[in-house]
DNA sequence: GTCGGGTATGATGTCAACAGTTGGAACGCC
DNA sequence: GGCGTTCCAACTGTTGACATCATACCCGAC
């Protein structure tokens, strides 16, 4: 059939679920829909030009991963994260990205490790020097992202996969202010640095290190953000 | 109102989608479903006396768990599990039973979970001394879901349900001979009482062990059967 | 006898329509 | 005026049919 211009186009090479997942996926990581927003089914599908099938489809999987909510017969909606549920997702990144530090250093795979993460890390610091805090931020991702997939597991990084989906929506609540931790560049190097080294204990130390100091930043301009506005 | 006996019965309080899936992660656990079998939704839909939609929904779950492989236009299979795959499963688990540990020991968790883990190795040792190796098996895997349950934490719980069925997806390959590992119930009661004594860092060495030899024993065990007897 | 193309088949991917359930609003009763 | 009931509307859950794709088989040419 002809395609239409402007939404999914022709071909379906990738599978119609699949895009409408994906699109739906950018939109609420990217803030688009908004936490506590109902998606009703019609709704996406008249937007996207496809039927239900497939957006009841993408929505399932979107479900699975954590990044939408279902009530039995009442629809799905963006769930709002609490503060349990922050320290919950970086208990979760803790324990598989410990395990991938612990899967790499000392292995083979340090040395390719290294190279992909040291690649990610001078995208950090060029823009930090650019002062680019949302590139930081969005490096800061690239840089646990590359570590996981350093570690050579399937399964360690499909799990990952949904909690750094996650956290991504945890961070999208927040104002882009620029970050308040200056020191951020700098642990990423030294992770970097220690996983080079083969220094498992320290890069361990550094990383959880590194995620308590992000709970509390989070936890702290959270509560600031829900005193100063209210949920639209 | 009356519940039809047998097949899916009447009121859906739980959804099809749901109910099918459960059937299905049952067939497939209990080794209905042997690996590399394909699984038809025509014919899955009939067998359940439910249309194609439900049926759909539920293998796409399924598939999300790693319970089920997907070939684009091919059909879906149940994954047979290669050598990489047993220890990948184990690596994943390592990573989240030593986070469970480490979220439970020192803290308030750690009476409560003695409490449940307890039980279940009592379990344990009552099976051992009747000799119900099925039994004892079945109780190791309570042991380890108690013990990411008694963690209390959502994220973590969720990624070891996939992992654990994929765990009994390994062990049903195995035919039920006797476990020749005769120290496994005192492993389980030795972490239970470090955990209880709050000591991590033991719980956690013998954790890690008990995974090494499960590793080994499961390796071992499965080429020596895809040595014996070929695929049905 | 072997290789290549064309067709047939059976699967998944997709669609539009039907049925059941939920939540709320309007209505009537106490 | 407050409360319970009933009706309505909208949504999800489900269905059966249609479109598309990949494989396998068959036939003809070399």
């Amino acid at each position: 059939m002809a395609a239409k211009s402007n939404a999914l186009n022709g071909i379906p090479r990738e599978t119609f679920a699949s895009m409408v997942g994906e699109r739906i996926r950018s939109n609420i990581i990217d803030g688009v829909l908004t936490p506590g927003s109902q998606l009703h089914e019609v709704e996406l599908a008249a937007s996207f030009g496809v039927s239900r099938g497939p957006v009841r489809e993408a929505l399932q999987r979107l479900i699975q991963e954590g990044l939408l909510r279902s009530e039995a017969h009442r629809g799905v909606f963006v769930p709002v994260m609490s503060d349990d549920d922050i320290v919950d997702i970086y208990v979760a990144r803790e324990a598989l990205e410990t395990a991938a530090v612990r899967r790499i250093a000392g292995t083979a795979r340090s040395a390719s490790a290294y190279k992909s993460l040291d690649k990610v890390v001078r995208g950090m610091e060029s823009a930090e020097k650019a002062g680019d805090w949302k590139l930081v931020a969005s490096r800061d991702l690239d840089f646990h992202t590359a570590l996981v997939a350093a570690a050579e597991s399937t399964r360690l990084e499909r799990m990952f996969t949904t909690v750094i989906s996650e956290t991504r929506l945890c961070l999208r609540v927040l104002t882009s202010a620029p970050d308040a931790r200056d020191d951020l560049v700098q642990e990423h190097r030294d992770i970097s640095e220690m996983i080079r080294a083969d220094d498992t204990a320290g890069a361990i130390t550094v990383l959880t290190k590194h995620f308590d100091d992000a709970v509390v930043t989070l936890r702290s301009r959270l509560s600031a953000d829900s005193e100063g506005d209210k949920v639209g």
